[in-house]
DNA sequence: TCAGTCACG
DNA sequence: GACGTACGTGACTGAG
């Protein structure tokens, strides 16, 4: 049957796929020869997570793949610097274009191209020919210039922003016209990717304005007299050949000669014989497997063909023979628990997993061990599983049989799980440490691949256990979800029947011993076993003591605050009614954005309208009611209620569902591993953005208390970012004002503005701390006016003003960013990695990883140091009747006993200060703030 | 599950 | 000349 009514066509844009692969992935290669492959790879999984998308009525009847071919197009012929200014194609990326043509086929999908035109005049013609045959197109692409053809059932879809479909609506939000009037605007605005030259001076938002209010383009440059501002009807008039001359070469020719129709891009059935040799050419492992899981074939067999001496490079299999769950032992009594002690012993380490009720290590019992002490060979010991049925909706209560009873089994594992001189390997080790200190068991001494992959790659991909198994292992882990499915019939490990649980279990404790095989030598060739030994590994026994510590919460203090902040809620709610002249809620920004800007049709102080949000929403966040608030009522009315409803709902009512029965305290969770910089990251709750910038939130800080007769300490380091900043970059005059004890923000002012400290104004003080700030977070001039709310120019002054006085800060910037651009990473000072993989990248998303590399090195240095404090703060306070409880990035809290305050500020004081010592010398001091009381709010 | 908002350093 | 813009996090809510 002819292509027609009924059917739909899918034209995937190939370049844009290409690209995107190529600059989401590391430059991965082929492991026999090196062939680069990233984009490849990256291709090819877009291919399979597409077909795999294709199901239901909505599925495309017919598919193709269409690329671009030669450099040379007929717009060439009409203006030879279009495309002028595109970069070189990078040379690892190359050899990988035909490739990228030969995995189509191999999917099975037709492939296209035509010399002499871009892939976006195939795509126009195809689009408009299964138009005009009454079919549904759907473009898969995010590219601008397709939205000229979106309508009459062409709609687009972006597969990389989850599959977001354009219409006519979607286009209108991009360009502020329909699709028809696009290629006008986008002949006015010109495009710098293309070098289209357009209307000099006229970007998206103006050349809409101007189309919206001529018609067309022709109109607009028929009647350009009639412009009122002067500087814009010159251009138009002046700039006409050249405007006229963008919109031809923004027009897509819809009239491509093609050697093929519609109907032989029909969808085809993947054909393994033709996909799986291709996949096994490029040597996927991963995807290999999972597609051949998906077509129901066996996955040809790939040769681990590392050449003899070389070092496999991040991403490959290693040379280990395949993990089979046949092989795993399931232990059900002591004689085979002890042969397996016996191995450990002998090898001197062993891979170490527990299976628990829950992920939370306060509450959850003990469900099962894993061992591992060589690959191929892993046990599960099942220790307190359910049987299987009984009675009532929860199942039985009785234990299953053939387990070794929790005490016996635990009084066989303690020696080897204490003893010195065997290395227990764990992956996020704090949470089995946790789990086995419940149970009277220190398990020591511990390595953990969660941290070496953290110490390596931090910046390059997260590292969970299924990350690190699929990328560094090629094998992905039996899914938790199997086991214990989701939702709301999700079960407990003790109710998964030890059959199924074996596999599962000993495969996580055989996947950890294989990535530490893996991961230690390699953690000596990137150079960062002192960061690993030093800074991660041994905060995970602090860290475990800090959490089980927990800290005093007091119930009544929260449920009061709850209920007053209820009550002032309600009032509020009362008079925005009133305000808005019905009833809404409150808490959607979608219906107070309707609210304000459409029903009550208010504008921002300027006469404009926010912008809109990516789903098309009115913002209305904080800054924009702020200023909304100098013109209507309604709007501060909102802010109120909102910073009511945040406290209430994330503080003082959810810190009350987290105050442990058993200790009445509430026990925060760190991720070590979180956050690239080298923070920590609290969960659990998150004990690290408790309030205190406004009066009514800090006061949530009085329910965090000390035990009675104890107080609690808080030290917190002063300013140490810019302390860092002033010592890498070297500024002198920083220094002196920090070794001096200057107030750094006066002295910054003061240095900047020529304005003698005794003379200083809190406002021009002000303005020289949003610098300071700036600084450290990459600054621009857009940033600084919007958060100064100061004119741009004005800013911008400010910042040259700065670097002119502080030109070894712009030298720091510069250089940081020509050395994350050189080796894709930047360091802290005590050598902490972090990669930055965007830097190199085109687009927006150049400038935010760019910003990122400037302020890592200085988060991260801070970073460094207080974990060198926490560290070393054990041992230091071992005989002081204290405890650290908490860590805020720059500040530690800890609860003591009343008498031994001081004792405890002097000594945690001289931890803190001098935490970067021996390995770095700072030429700055570092200086910690100290306060006592007997909640958080009076120790800050 | 995502987007929007807002709490912290 | 215009793009979109401070850095790093986690939790809660409404809406699809």
């Amino acid at each position: 049957m002819a292509f027609g009514k009924g059917h739909h066509l899918h034209l995937i844009d190939g370049s844009a796929f290409i690209f995107r692969a190529y600059h989401a992935l590391p430059p991965l290669t082929r492991k026999s020869d090196g062939l680069p492959i990233g984009a490849v790879s990256g291709f090819c999984n877009m291919l399979q997570k597409y077909v795999e998308g294709n199901h239901g009525p909505d599925a495309p009847t017919h598919v193709a793949v269409i690329f671009d071919k030669g450099s040379h197009t007929f717009r060439n012929e009409m203006y030879d610097q279009y495309k002028a200014n595109r970069d070189e194609m990078p040379e690892d990326l190359r050899p990988q274009i035909p490739l990228t043509r030969r995995a189509t086929e191999a999917f099975n999908i037709a492939c296209k191209e035509k010399e002499g035109y871009e892939a976006d005049d195939i795509i126009a013609t195809l689009a408009v020919q299964a138009r005009d045959a009454g079919g549904q197109v759907t473009i898969i692409s995010s590219d601008k210039d397709l939205m000229q053809l979106v309508g009459d059932g062409v709609v687009m879809m972006d597969a990389m922003k989850g599959n977001r479909v354009i219409d006519r609506d979607g286009v209108f939000e991009k360009f502020g016209v329909y699709p028809e009037r696009v290629v006008d605007v986008q002949a006015l605005a010109g495009d710098s990717v293309d070098n289209v030259p357009g209307a000099p001076g006229i970007g998206i938002k103006t050349a809409a304005l101007l189309i919206n209010e001529f018609g067309s383009l022709e109109e607009l440059l028929d009647r350009a007299e009639e412009i009122k501002q002067p500087k814009r009807r010159e251009t138009l008039i002046e700039k006409r050949d050249q405007i006229e001359l963008s919109k031809k070469l923004v027009v897509l020719d819809d009239k491509t000669p093609l050697d093929f129709t519609l109907d032989d891009l029909e969808v085809r059935d993947p054909d393994p014989d033709k996909l799986m040799p291709f996949l096994a050419e490029m040597e996927f492992r991963t995807l290999t497997k999972r597609i051949a899981e998906a077509l129901d074939v066996e996955p040809p067999a790939i040769p681990d063909t590392t050449p003899e001496g070389a070092n496999p490079p991040a991403g490959d299999a290693p040379d280990l023979p395949g993990m089979d769950a046949s092989t795993y032992e399931c232990v059900r009594d002591l004689e085979a628990l002890q042969s397996w002690i016996d191995a450990a012993n002998e090898k001197g380490w062993v891979a170490f997993d527990t299976e628990t009720t829950s992920l939370n290590e306060m509450t959850a019992d003990l469900v099962g061990i894993s061992l591992c002490v060589e690959p191929g060979t892993a046990c599960y010991i099942p220790l307190t599983h359910k049987a299987e049925g009984g009675e009532g909706l929860f199942g039985s209560d009785d234990l299953a049989e053939g387990q070794i009873p929790l005490e016996d089994a635990l009084a066989a594992l303690k020696p080897l799980l204490e003893d010195p001189a065997v290395m227990k390997i764990g992956q996020n080790m704090k949470y089995d440490a946790k789990i086995m200190a419940r149970y009277g068991v220190s398990v020591a001494p511990i390595d953990d691949t969660m941290l070496m992959s953290y110490a390596m790659n931090a910046g390059q991909h997260s590292h969970g256990m299924d990350t690190l198994s699929e990328r560094y292992l090629g094998h992905t882990p039996i899914p938790i979800k199997e086991l214990l499915g989701s939702g709301k019939s999700q079960i407990t490990f003790d109710r998964v029947p030890i059959d199924k649980a074996t596999p599962y279990a000993a495969e996580d404790a055989e996947v950890t011993l294989r990535l530490w095989q893996m991961f230690k030598p390699q953690l000596h060739q990137v150079k960062v076993t002192r960061v690993y030994e030093t800074m991660e590994r041994p905060l995970v026994p602090v860290l475990a003591e800090m959490e089980m510590a927990g800290i005093k919460v007091d119930r009544d203090t929260l449920s009061r605050m709850s209920n007053a902040f209820s009550q002032k809620m309600a009032g509020l709610e009362d008079e925005i009614y009133e305000l808005a002249g019905r009833k809404f809620a409150v808490g959607s920004p979608k219906q107070i954005g309707e609210i304000l800007f459409d029903e009550l049709d208010l504008n921002l102080p300027d006469g404009k309208k926010p912008s809109r949000g990516k789903s098309g929403n009115w913002s209305t966040g904080a800054d924009i009611l702020e200023d909304l608030a100098t013109v209507h009522d309604l709007p501060r009315r909102i802010l109120d209620w909102r910073q009511l409803d945040k406290l209430k709902s994330t503080y003082t009512d959810a810190l009350q569902n987290h105050i442990n029965r058993d200790t009445g305290r509430v026990h925060t969770s760190y991720s070590i591993a979180g956050a690239n910089t080298g923070r920590l990251a609290s969960t659990d709750p998150n004990l690290q953005n408790i309030p205190i910038r406004t009066e009514e939130g800090r006061r949530i800080r009085e329910a965090f208390v000390a035990e009675e007769g104890k107080t609690l300490v808080a030290l917190d380091y002063s300013q140490i970012e810019l302390r860092i900043l002033a010592h890498i970059a070297d500024i002198q005059a920083l220094k002196d004002a920090f070794k001096d004890g200057q107030d750094i923000h006066a002295a910054t002012a003061s240095e900047m503005f020529n304005v003698p400290l005794d003379e200083m104004t809190p406002d021009v003080r002000r303005q020289a701390k949003a610098i300071n700030f700036g600084v450290i977070y990459g600054i621009s001039g857009f940033g600084l006016a919007r958060n100064l709310r100061i004119p741009r120019s004005e800013a911008q002054g400010f910042i040259d003003r700065y670097f002119e006085r502080f030109p070894g800060i712009k030298a720091y910037m510069d250089e940081t960013t020509e050395f994350a651009k050189k080796h894709n990473r930047v360091e802290t000072l005590f050598g902490r990695v972090i990669h930055t993989p965007e830097i190199n990248a085109k687009g927006p998303r150049a400038g935010f990883a760019k910003r990122a590399a400037i302020n890592a090195p200085i988060q991260g240095t801070a970073a460094d140091i207080i974990r060198r404090a926490m560290i070393r703060m054990p041992d230091a306070i071992k005989n002081l009747p204290a405890k650290m409880l908490l860590q805020v990035h720059d500040e530690l809290l800890f609860e003591v006993e009343k008498g031994a305050e001081d004792d405890l500020i002097a000594t945690a004081r001289d931890v803190m200060e001098g935490a970067a010592d021996p390995v770095v010398h700072l030429t700055v001091p570092l200086v910690a703030d100290a306060g006592q009381g007997a909640n958080w709010a009076e120790a800050h």
